[in-house]
DNA sequence: AATTCTTGTTGGCGTGATGGCAATCGACTG
DNA sequence: CAGTCGATTGCCATCACGCCAACAAGAATT
């Protein structure tokens, strides 16, 4: 019955092949879970052989963590160039451009960031951290509080957990659509300034 | 080498065998990942044969599921019985119970609530979308506005974010140790108090 | 153009994990 | 003590994964 294209083997550039497997599972893990993605379905997906998939990445979980390094990146012109003028109106820019590149790669983001499902794997969870790292820095930069260093670790650990807030405030703007975009930017730059001005001052002093 | 214990095959209450499995599934899925444990390493776990889970369970991921299920779950005692005060005083008093929960099973939640990875799993989304609610109901009543009609769908919404930072804000306290448990209460309680009082209102008119 | 060379690519094998099925054996009944 | 119910198991078919040697596409060399 079918069609099948015997499409005769072809060589291709290392880098190329590469990111071709790298984009199809992109898209196959993000619809579906770790487990129920094989990868026979990406190798066939992507018009190579299985083992080729081992010879790139060595195992399926490094496959996955490649991607998953991939779509947790958060990019950096979010907060580049910013006026010099107060922080809450540079929070709100580079809020508002956040949300930009967010709304722009939706499908791809809501797959990245899926809820908070549980497991432990040292090597997501060190993925995780890094990522919540840069954009931790990057929050800190925008407030113009990048230098202090009284309570520094706290300041840190609080704007790190209302990133977790930001994210499930865009799900609940992407996915279900209980929040408007609008809604988002108030209620996410109204948080995190009272966090920072209030209450990290009342917690600092411990 | 060591003493093979020979142990005859024993016949259990067929609840009392499924909550077994269950609770070497429970262990074992809180230390390693979904794929790294296998049936067979809870069944030897549980003395019992791989193919017993199959007929309690079903499947690996049902078994799965219902780890995941149990562990999710708030317990209801959080939120009952609150003095009639103050919205203040009843969510703090509810946070701080929340937090005693947490405390004494620290191992058990802390593999419960993994870092948020990726993988769209509809049957996981279906049991996180479940248990926020419940957890919302609860902040909802603490703070006395079970019963706004105005918006309420964007209240739901933004404590459903707000529940998301809680959980961060644990890990911060629990596994990084940058934020103390009193840092936790204060920190929560604003915030929380600061969305429904101030920020919800700005966002209401719309 | 023909040949060699490099290395991207594949088929096939071994191992281990999963789920289903029918046979077994433990405990209770009369 | 025989009979029955169903909890429990051994076994098998299937499939996913990683590894290895062999194959061949395209460049380099003669």
């Amino acid at each position: 019955m079918g069609a099948h294209r015997e499409v005769r083997r072809r060589r291709m550039e290392p880098d190329a092949r590469r990111s071709e497997i790298l984009s199809v599972a992109r898209r196959l893990f993000g619809a579906g879970s770790y487990s129920t993605v094989s990868t026979s379905d990406i190798a066939a997906e992507a018009g190579v052989a299985r083992a080729l998939i081992n010879h790139y990445f060595g195992s399926k979980r490094q496959l996955y963590l490649e991607v998953v390094r991939q779509m947790v990146v958060v990019p950096e012109s979010v907060s580049q160039r910013l006026p010099p003028t107060t922080a809450e109106e540079r929070l709100s820019i580079c809020l508002d451009r956040w949300l930009d590149v967010v709304e722009r790669n939706r499908e791809m983001w809501l797959s990245a960031i899926g809820p908070e499902v549980f497991g432990h794997d040292p090597e997501i969870d060190q993925i995780m951290l890094e990522s919540d790292e840069i954009a931790t820095d990057r929050v800190l930069e925008a407030a113009m509080l990048a230098d202090v260093t009284e309570g520094r670790e706290k300041l840190r650990a609080m704007v790190r957990a209302h990133g977790s807030m930001l994210r499930a405030a865009s799900r609940e703007w992407l996915v279900r659509g209980t929040l408007s975009r609008s809604d988002l930017h108030v209620m996410l730059t109204r948080t995190v300034l009272h966090l920072v001005n209030s209450v990290f001052p009342a917690v600092r002093e411990d």
